[in-house]
Parts: C-alpha cells; sequence; structure tokens
DNA sequence: ATCACTTACTTGACACGTCATTCAGATCGG
DNA sequence: CCGATCTGAATGACGTGTCAAGTAAGTGAT
C-alpha cells in the first residue's frame, strides 16, 4: 500500500485540521495557566464551582453534576474528593435515596470562584471570544453545533 | 462581592463558550475511539507517526520532533519510550552530536499507520471537516488564526 | 419476604502529562 | 586546555483521567 492508496487531506484540510489540533490543546493550556496565576483552582476545579454556584442552594446531586459538565462518575468521584480535601466543597448524604450524596460548595469554595471569575472571563475574551466578529461567533456556533451532533454519543 | 460585580459572560457567550468546551473534549474522545477500534494506536501515536513518515528517511531528531508537534520534550521522551517498547518507533543515536538522538519508523510503524490511516482520516472527515461548508471552513480558519495568535508563547 | 437486577457512588490499578532534576556531551571564554 | 555554562535528552515524583471491579442501597417480580 502506497501513500496515493490513502484518502489523505490535501493541503487546505490539513492546515484547518492541525490548526484545530493546537488550538484545542493550547487555549486550554493558557486559560489554565492564567487561572493558575491568580488563583489556586484549576479549570476543572473553575467549572465544578460555577455549576454549583449555578444551582439551588449551591448543592446537586453528583449523577446530576456529572451529567450536566458531560464527565464520567468516576472522573468526578475523584475530582471531588480532591476539592473536598482542600475544602472547596463538601459533600453531604441524600435523605431521599440512600444510596446517593450531595455536594455543595463550601463558603471557602464560593470565595475562590469569586476571587477567581473576574480574571478567568477576562481570559476567555481575551483568548478566545474576542477572536471572533459576531458575524465569526455566529459561522462557529453552527459549526460547533453540527460537529457536536455528529460526535454526539 | 456579589454575582453582579462579575463581568460574567452573557447568554450568546456562555453558549458559544460550552459549546466550544465541549467539542473541545469530545471530538478528540471520539476520534481516538474510533482510531481504537480498527487500530491499536492512539491519537498522539498517529499523529507521531504521521510526522515520521513525512521526514526524509522517516526519521528525526528527538527535538525536532517536539518542535514540529509542539509537545514539551519530556513528554515526547515519555511518549517515546513507550511507542519504542512496542516497536513502533526506534530510537537511534546521533553521529554529530553525541548528546542527540534520532526516532526513525519502524517496519511495523510504517504497517500500522498505513493500516490506520484511512479509517482515521474517514473518521475526521465525518465528525469534523465535513461540519462546515466551505465558507464557513474559511471563517473556521480565520477564528482559529486569531485564537493562535492571542495564545502564541 | 426473597432473589435477581439496577442504580449511585467509590475504589484501585494503570496510562499519560507536567514539572523539577539529572546527566552526558557540546561550547565558549580565559 | 579548563572550568563554567548550555543543550539534548532521560528520569522520577506527582496529579489527573480511564477502565474495570466493588459496595451498598433501591426496585420489582414472584
Amino acid at each position: 500500500m502506497t501513500d496515493s492508496d490513502i484518502p489523505w487531506l490535501d493541503e487546505q484540510e490539513m492546515h484547518l485540521w492541525r490548526r484545530w489540533l493546537r488550538v484545542e490543546t493550547e487555549l486550554p493550556a493558557a486559560l489554565g495557566r492564567a487561572l493558575g496565576q491568580t488563583s489556586d483552582l484549576s479549570m476543572q476545579d473553575f467549572e465544578t464551582l460555577v455549576r454549583l454556584s449555578e444551582s439551588p442552594e449551591h448543592r446537586l446531586r453528583i449523577s446530576a453534576l456529572a451529567e450536566q459538565m458531560h464527565w464520567e462518575r468516576s472522573r468526578l468521584s475523584h475530582h471531588l474528593r480532591r476539592m473536598s480535601a482542600r475544602g472547596l466543597v463538601d459533600k453531604q448524604d441524600c435523605k431521599e435515596d440512600g444510596r446517593g450524596s450531595f455536594v455543595a460548595l463550601t463558603e471557602a469554595g464560593m470565595a475562590a470562584l469569586e476571587q477567581a471569575a473576574p480574571d478567568h472571563v477576562r481570559a476567555v475574551r481575551a483568548l478566545f471570544l474576542d477572536g471572533a466578529t459576531e458575524d465569526e461567533k455566529v459561522v462557529l456556533g453552527r459549526v460547533l453545533d453540527r460537529v457536536l451532533e455528529r460526535v454526539a454519543d
């Protein structure tokens, strides 16, 4: 089998694909670095805290949180154990279902989120959102939607 | 400090940002799963093999490869050790510089690449490239370029 | 009530990435 | 030359993610 038998990408496609791959790795890396400089939170910590802060009573069933974040349960379980050890969240058992648990934001978690959020939001704007005009954002959103459909489990 | 003091994202921005985050994690996951079903290669293995196959004599200095791939040297070092143990690549020392090394594709590595490539390329098209029209690809490329500039080290 | 099945979550082993460190071999100033 | 420094690469410790297995509690049929 020679190269010509492979339905390879042409130059345009390859260029677009490789730029995608680079952004996919470097954007979160840059945002993570920025976030780490003004807080002790990772992007994952931040996202977790945001989801909780948006929830009634600042708490959620663990599986509900996992579903919202599109995380595997075991990943979330590991992560919450670490965040809990750092005092950012708190696990509470669930009266209605003896198997289940809630996770709740602690005071410290809320404080960490509020302290970190402004810089992080600024960074998301500076590195990502401001990179596209309004029209381009519309196109980008459309493309992302289609990719998500194709990827959907 | 209350929520209103935080320069949060509006609904449009948040929606776009979260879709981006989802695609950023789920697209590589889906491609990795697909690749894993028809080969024993990860996306990282594949990318490494492609770079080598595109190089003269199918080999490169390790630091050159790291630079091409935008990988940290130690990451590449770890990865090449594993790939080498699986017989996909081969390390050779460099006459001109006693510190340096080359990595070369093995026969098995080339065979694995050629076997995996068609399906992988099809998957990249099906999940990503076909999600955008030609016009949208132009826009997407422009946006990715701008984001890369902003992220650039 | 009991036994099988499902659900909610945890755990442990392992793969990968990062960071700091190490080490040999270049390179360069004196 | 020779010591200081730099460079290419490997290594070890550690954090995080995945997958498979485990535990405990709910559900449901008989």
